[in-house]
DNA sequence: TTAGTCTGTTAAGTATTCTAAACGCCTCTT
DNA sequence: AAGAGGCGTTTAGAATACTTAACAGACTAA
């Protein structure tokens, strides 16, 4: 008696879209629907009445059908890998940095808590960042895109090309000169980030 | 023909004791079935038949029970891994470089003390992580060179195109699949060393 | 005792999920 | 065109979860 009788439409409750998530991970297992259900020993209809958020499977079934892609219960509830954080950006979201001869292009704005700074640089004909000793306690890495570069790097110089590719510790003083014709392009990282 | 009502004891499967889990929780909160019913806006039929193994809730009414203790459904699944020890690892966390489409090129040999792991990737039309779900304790992000290729990151799906970059946890599962027809080439990061 | 109130369990009926089969759509092959 | 086979969705009915209400035991107080 007690009890109104809504239409049970928004079967949805808090934040977590449990459709959602199965689709995604089932998607990411490159299954289909039949394929997953015949895995998990599951009719096909359940499973596109999940993704449709239509039902709330029982966690018998929920974990058979967890073990078709496989993937366990706690890890499918674990918030950590529901993270809405940015993890696309499109070439011209990455901020310009540089200025002049050299182009850095850098992965998000704020780098502070976050433990790689990745630089997709363009050096101009000329280019040199100077004679200043760089100096930062961090390890850097990276590939030689296109063209081709002078690096020093304490007592060693070398000139690199397209492939050759580069890791020392940044608290080694080091230079880098574009003594070639073309533009140079360079894919680096850097942890922690330097600035 | 009249054995076929079969008491249906073990709802049960693999290590995760659901009812015993609710039980020692409930315990600790220091409620009783009926106690918790009430909060949860169950029955306290449906408290007592869970802790028996005698049904396998929902999802959505094991949601509602545990917010009467209250637990999150992650923490209820995830804390049986806590007690556990870390003893066997799933081939998917194990990684195998250069599958015949892929190929991975590698700064250095033994990355073993080092913080960065650089790899110039070179994917061949089609080319597929797989279904497996990629897994490991670190943070990644990159550059595309050349090429277009589709990225899924959790429930993240985006093609990503040349100039494009990508920074995301590794621990979130994650696939690569070249959908064009060209070779796409990569420029990644990884720290700490994935493998 | 006797009633009162708590505990967890159980029975019968309702509500929901799950299965089996069909549906409509699309793509490929004949 | 037509058939086969893939896909996700929908639907009627079987299986199961959930609610209501009753049950049995334990403890307390008159």
């Amino acid at each position: 008696m007690s009890h109104e009788n809504l239409p049970v439409m928004e079967l949805e409750e808090d934040d977590f879209d449990l459709g959602a998530r199965l689709k995604a991970l089932r998607f990411m297992a490159g299954l289909s629907q039949r394929e997953l259900a015949k895995r998990a020993g599951v009719s096909n209809a359940v499973i596109s009445l999940i993704e449709q958020n239509k039902s709330s499977p029982s966690v018998g079934v929920l974990k058979k059908v967890l073990a078709g892609i496989p993937v366990s219960v706690s890890d499918f509830f674990s918030e950590e890998l529901v993270t809405r954080e940015k993890v696309f950006f499109r070439s011209e979201e990455l901020t310009e940095i540089g200025s002049g001869q050299i182009s850095y292009k850098q992965l998000g704005k704020d780098l502070r808590g976050k433990e790689l700074q990745i630089l997709h640089e363009h050096l101009q004909p000329g280019a040199d960042t100077g004679e200043t000793l760089l100096r930062h306690e961090s390890v850097e890495a990276g590939v030689v895109i296109r063209g081709s570069i002078e690096v020093t790097v304490g007592d060693q110089r070398k000139v690199l090309h397209a492939g050759d590719a580069f890791y020392f510790d940044s608290r080694i003083p080091h230079r880098w000169r574009n003594v070639g014709e073309d533009v140079v392009e360079i894919v680096s990282a850097t942890t922690p980030p330097s600035f």
